[in-house]
DNA sequence: CAGGCATCCTTGTGATCACAACTGTTGTAA
DNA sequence: TTACAACAGTTGTGATCACAAGGATGCCTG
């Protein structure tokens, strides 16, 4: 019955698990880090649930889950949106990613092999295309590549959804991105250290190239976006 | 109408928000915290509905919540739990703990004003005191109370969250500081130079003193508790 | 006595309904 | 014209029901 057993089965990817609500949390949870929903934006459970086809149960389920991760916040009307910074607490997320990010850049440089190097080298090369192009969209999704690819490699299941979680927090403020002619091909330039540290396997290195680049991108974010008071 | 303006209102705690939900996540959440489940501990909607006397609804949006947070897992049985580590699993969350923690404590050393190095002294006594009573549940308590005052005092709105997921990660772990005989006396031991070196205002030492009580907490944890293969 | 199968029970999941709190608007009266 | 009250609409919240997928249990058969 069946086919035999194979070892190429190893730690293949769960089912997908075919949840309704993990469809649309898996949906809004890229909307977020994608940076389709501005600051401030405003998600209503039935609007929500009209848009993807369902019921109000997986929606908001599917929210509560994304306030947990700091991707959604509770409105004071009682409702859900996507969080409005201060220009301090911008700056505090600032921090605290170079510092973690930058870590997780460190054990990276311990750990990383050739092929998820070369990885690093495609994408880089695909964004310099992209920024030519002017594809915003692409290029936002390949700079996620990038520093994700980086994360994975330092290897730590603990550290992975923490970072993820913060990605979720500036989220929103990556929709200025698109609204400002701002040059991304800055983004670029500091992504080439970052390969240079990791392949000369220094975690020193690695972590302040990294943590540069943050600094450089949250700068440029800094200028174009709008804050809270 | 109603009484007039005062200052004093600034800033007071939100009412609370009445909310079934929200009682029944701060709930689940604190247990998991003090360590009431044991790890691998599997938690039905049903049962906890009917222990807090709900219906189903607040419990599965407060599951999912904690599942968001790490504080729970889905088990494969498609059923809610908290999480059974392997030993390797163990060892990283502790390495991120020191880490990210140790950060926090070296932050502090920088802001922490003169009432809150009080309030360590005196969390510091009344643990040595619960030591002697070996009052457990109190001697977590406040242990929990120790750090997270030290936490605050690094005035980050972005790190305190994380710290508590990686909190609620270990704490299913701590039942085996019930079950075995082990001396938390230790722990006491390892506060002093915490505390000694946040009144010097010494980042560095701060760091490095949470690092080492954090290691040694994990050390003993390690010894006693039994582990996923 | 052992193995396999049918049955029941438990589980999470999704949908729907009723409701209270709040918002914005509209209509009326001074 | 303005101020206030009533109303309609929107929002999250909680409860309840139906259902499919597993898992366990017990029965029946060889």
């Amino acid at each position: 019955m069946g086919l035999p057993q194979q070892a190429d089965l190893e730690g293949i990817a769960p089912p997908a698990r075919a949840n309704l609500q993990e469809r649309v949390y898996r949906e809004l949870r890229q909307a977020v880090m994608r940076g389709h929903f501005p600051p401030g934006r405003s998600l209503t459970i039935r609007a929500v649930a009209a848009a993807l086809g369902t019921s109000a149960m997986p929606v908001r389920e599917a929210l509560r889950q994304l306030v947990a991760e700091r991707a959604l916040a509770m409105l004071p009307n009682r409702s859900f949106g996507t969080p409005l910074m201060s220009l301090a607490q911008f700056d505090d997320l600032k921090h605290i990613r170079m510092r973690i990010e930058g870590f997780a850049a460190a054990e990276a440089a311990r750990r990383i092999d050739r092929a998820t190097l070369r990885e690093l080298e495609r994408i880089d090369g695909a964004m310099a295309h992209a920024v030519r192009q002017v594809e915003r969209a692409r290029f936002i999704a390949l700079n996620q590549e990038f520093h994700f690819t980086i994360y994975g490699a330092a290897g730590s299941a603990v550290l992975l959804p923490i970072i993820e979680s913060l990605w979720l927090q500036i989220g929103p403020y990556l929709t200025f991105v698109f609204a400002s002619g701002a040059r991304p091909s800055v983004t670029h330039a500091t992504h080439r250290p970052v390969i240079a540290a990791l392949k000369r396997r220094d975690p020193a290195a690695a972590e302040a190239a990294l943590a540069a680049d943050i600094g450089e991108a949250a700068l440029i974010l800094q200028r174009v976006a709008s804050f809270a008071p």
